[in-house]
RNA sequence: GCGCCGUUGGUCCAGUGGUAGGACAUAGCCUUCCCAAGGCUAGAGCCCGGGUUCAAUUCCCGGACGGCGCACCA
């Protein structure tokens, strides 16, 4: 999982001249522009990054934390609209890849002792050592600049001082500039958190840089619960934390995070997914060959032909990248400015047959969303190897299979005397002849002698010492190790995105409005609820409406400060899609005539500003199924 | 981590070697029966530490934080 993207797009699309353009947005007049708009409106999509941030600030999204004390870098705190907000992201997120796929959700501690990560590979692969060049100032990975010119192959399990001996002893060179670099500090870093369990320093753990090894390390007791049976799988969404060297870009790059996973674990023989559900599911592709080509670009098509074609080789990434573009479709990414990515090979792990991204345009740059890997057995076969417990499944075969096996059990009391301490390495290298060579013990008879070799020395003894016997046996199955298809997903980088695909500015009776086309599944407030004016008991009926809403389990904002205008203009800025407004009708004194029947109020709606009168005891109903996509605003 | 630039009410900015001003926002009152209207009023700020100086928000040094570039991103 890397953020190669970023580089690439930074590369490719020429330096962002960032932070000075101040105004709103680039794209003006918006595609899919089916909604009628107010007349005259211009309608700008898309903030930049400057103007999100101020946003996200001003309203309650997020902030950088602590700034109490001069803030620190790389960590975020949710504001009540942000917290709301990404608990509906993961909310959605929990209904597709967890209920509707049937899997099931755990939830891993974020501190786990160092033999998971010494196992996972994230101790040495976490831990780099950078030595900067005196003369032109490029960071370079001091075990790569020992490798790559001594005959070492292993400078990374070095401690940093051997390395830097190293670079002394034989006067390496900057691979830039081919300045010296002996004397040149080498800086040790692990992009983990490290901290102690416990007292002392005895028990060293680890802030896990990544939630899935908290289910690969249970994978014994799940695949209990799951009874064995594959394929099975198991989601969770929980923080991860990186020590980054540089935490960039507001949300986007940041030292603790949330991120959503699903391991499904299969079994590579048998298990296919169907692809039914999403084969007619379009979305842009970027295969690696257009990667490389000069002139390739990313190319629309269903996932059926993208599978069909043989772009993406794995039948399972393929179903959750159809999943997961419906998904991020649902939550609002705008699908203009989003792809799939292949990784190109090079850039995946050696242990990934197929790695797919999910990539968004945000100010210009393509940023990674998310991750969609093959990983075979990796992750399973390290922690099998490393850890005292069985990482497989035992697989039953449709029918017992039964063969002749030649055994042995010999006679440990007549080897151990015979044959002293090397009497358990013959007995093993007897059973080990028995299953290559049988005709050794059967050519030999009853009444033979039969030989085995154990570290050079030649050991002979009678047949009928061995109880060499052939037998049939009956085996009902094997035990595999499952493989895993891993979609993983990083909420506060989809919340971002969001934000930014979701910023509209428009003009409304000359006036500017700056609002969030949240669908109004994830927006952090569905229905804002106002008197037209806090008097003549107008702010006491609102009041009950607005009870009566959070009561049906609405979330609901009430507010009777200042014009009514503003009031929407507050609203239109975290995004809430409703607003309902008790006005002098509503108490049957609608003083002209023209304006509705007694007890109705009006419902205004975001995105168009338009206004429909409903009768108040219908609230409950109609917004419910607004909320819920069940019930349009232009079939009021 | 290196380099360049920056940091002034909630937000965005102006300004100054003698501790600051605006806009928007916010709160209160008045007005107004539907889109940031108007009037009056109020609260709220110079990132932190050290140095120079009679005096530092301002100048110098360091730090923190931010933007950009480089590096890093298993």
């Amino acid at each position: 999982m890397t953020d190669d993207a970023e580089r690439r797009a930074s590369s490719t699309e020429g330096s962002d001249a960032e932070g000075a353009s101040g105004g709103a947005a680039s794209s003006e007049g918006s595609s899919n522009g089916e909604r009628e708009q107010p007349e005259g409106a211009t309608r700008e999509r898309d903030a930049d990054g400057q103007t999100l941030v101020e946003l996200a600030k001003r309203r309650g999204f997020f902030l950088q934390s602590a700034g109490a004390y001069g803030g620190v870098s790389g960590f975020y705190t949710f504001g009540p609209q942000g917290a709301a907000l990404k608990q509906a992201i993961e909310d959605t997120w929990r209904d597709r890849f967890t209920i509707r796929e049937g899997n099931v959700e755990v939830d891993a501690p974020t501190v786990m002792p160092e033999a998971v990560f010494e196992a996972s590979g994230h101790l040495d692969g976490f831990d780099d050592m950078l030595v900067e060049c005196p003369e032109c100032g490029e960071s370079h990975r001091a075990d790569h600049v020992v490798e790559d010119n001594t005959d070492l192959e292993d400078a990374e399990a070095l401690p940093v001082e051997e390395v830097e001996e190293l670079i002394a002893e034989y006067e390496l060179v900057c691979p830039n500039c081919g300045a010296g670099l002996a004397g040149q500090a080498v800086e040790d870093f692990n992009l983990m958190f490290a901290t102690n369990i416990g007292p002392g320093d005895s028990s060293p753990g680890y802030l896990r840089p990544e939630t899935a090894q908290g289910i690969f390390v249970e994978f014994p007791q799940l695949a209990e619960y799951a009874r064995n049976q594959l394929p099975f799988g198991v989601t969770q969404i929980g923080r991860a934390y990186r020590n980054e060297i540089s935490p960039r870009k507001s949300l986007l790059r940041v030292r603790e995070f949330t991120q959503a996973e699903l391991e499904l674990f299969i079994d590579p023989e048998e298990d296919e997914p169907d692809l039914g559900p999403v084969a007619d599911v379009t979305a842009p592709f970027y295969p690696a060959t257009e990667q490389e080509a000069d002139d390739g670009d990313p190319y629309e098509a269903t996932i059926g032909e993208m599978v069909e074609d043989g772009v993406i080789a794995k039948p399972w990434i393929a179903y959750y990248l159809g999943v997961a573009k419906e998904w991020y479709e649902r939550i609002g990414v705008d699908m203009d400015r989003f792809r799939f990515r292949q990784h190109l090979s090079g850039e995946r792990a050696h242990y990934a047959a197929d790695c797919w991204d999910a990539e968004a345009e945000v100010d210009g740059d393509w940023i990674e969303l998310g991750g969609f890997a093959y990983r075979s057995d990796y992750d399973l076969s390290k922690h099998d190897e490393y850890s005292d417990d069985d990482f497989t499944v035992f697989k039953q075969y449709d029918e017992p299979i039964t063969t002749e096996k030649a055994l042995v059990d010999p006679d440990m009391s007549y080897l151990g005397p015979e044959f002293g301490g090397a009497a358990q390495d013959v007995a093993d290298a007897l059973a080990d002849l028995a299953d290559r060579n049988p005709a050794a013990f059967e050519e030999a008879g009853e009444d033979g002698e039969v030989s085995v070799e154990v570290d050079g020395e030649e050991y002979t003894l009678p047949v009928s010492q061995t109880d060499f016997r052939v037998e049939e046996v009956t085996e009902s199955g094997e035990h595999i190790t499952p493989h895993v298809v891993e979609p993983s997903l990083g909420i506060d980088r989809a919340l971002y995105t969001v934000l930014d695909h979701t910023y509209r500015a428009d003009e409304v009776d000359g006036e500017e409005r700056a609002f969030l086309e949240l669908p109004a599944e994830v927006a952090p407030t569905t229905v804002g609820v106002f008197p037209l004016m806090d008097k003549d008991g107008l702010g006491e009926k609102a009041q009950d409406v607005a009870r009566e809403l959070r009561e049906a389990g609405l979330s609901v904002t009430y507010d009777d400060a200042g014009a009514i205008g503003r009031r929407y203009r507050r609203q239109d800025e975290v995004g809430t899609p409703f607003c309902v407004t008790v006005d002098y009708t509503t108490l049957g004194e609608g003083r002209d005539d023209e304006d509705g029947e007694p007890g109705t109020v009006t419902v205004r709606e975001r995105d168009t500003t338009a206004q429909q009168r409903i009768p108040a005891e219908d609230l409950v109903e109609t917004l419910t199924a607004l909320r819920d996509g069940d019930l349009s605003f232009d079939d009021l």
